[in-house]
DNA sequence: CTGCGGATTCACAAACTCATCATATCGAGG
DNA sequence: CCTCGATATGATGAGTTTGTGAATCCGCAG
């Protein structure tokens, strides 16, 4: 197939909210993420470096990318013999950016919570009343 | 179960694209973006609040909420008796942002194209060589 | 045209997710 | 203590996604 022809029953009227899941489900996957993340630092990666990156077999490779090609968030081009991958759209990245800031976040939160409850059996050491 | 109290493997030292992806499957889903729409619409709704909004059964709209939790994109606080929701954190709302302005530039470049295309059937009026 | 390496698609079993219905919990009031 | 309304959890079948290997396609060199 043209690796620039998928097509995904775009001319929607579907409500908004099914068509942004849509397209979180694009990136719901850690191989994806980690793809977007390898075209996020580079525009225009040959499917051979992804290949490399990710030490994924091409079949498999080739069919996440056919994921991602679907949900529009990266597009391809062959050139001579091999084909380059690279973001549809800068807010791609902008995506992997918000959700690394608040997975810190959140895993901040988690080690606050995580050290109170852990000072609890050091309080033996402390001094006690009596 | 105590609203505030999943807890989902957090202390991991997953890769990090793993995490992300994590967090993009809690967003993959059409009711579970429309529940965080709304939250982000006004911060502390209730249950009862989202079941009007979205038209969910009881039940079906909790399992939505358990997953927006387990991902740590929602907060629930139980007060008298009903339980209230809110985004964990702004930046849950960033991320339907950008969504939305991603979605709006695939839209625009589908739409060129899409005319684009529809303007070659009538190259059977211009000259042709011959 | 033929052969080749790069990349994609097919086919299908295994794993996961979703919707639904039944059951259980929590807290307020009687 | 018992019941009621508000939520949450469990169990289950249906539907979807994923991983793997075989087969196919595409451009190019010979």
């Amino acid at each position: 197939m043209n690796p620039q022809s998928d097509e995904l029953d775009w001319q929607d009227a579907r409500p908004l909210y099914q068509v942004k899941a849509d397209m979180f489900k694009g990136l719901a996957h850690p191989l994806r993420v980690r793809i977007l993340e390898v075209l996020a630092g580079g525009d225009e990666v040959p499917v051979t470096e992804l290949m490399r990156a990710t030490g994924l077999e091409p079949s498999h490779l080739s069919q996440h990318l056919a994921v991602l090609r679907r949900h529009r968030l990266v597009v391809s081009e062959r050139r001579a013999s091999f084909v380059y991958y690279r973001l549809a759209f800068p807010e791609v990245a902008q995506l992997l950016t918000v959700a690394r800031r608040l997975l810190v976040l959140a895993l901040e939160e988690s080690q606050d919570r995580l050290s109170a409850t852990e000072s609890l059996p050091e309080i033996g050491l402390q001094q006690v009343p009596g």
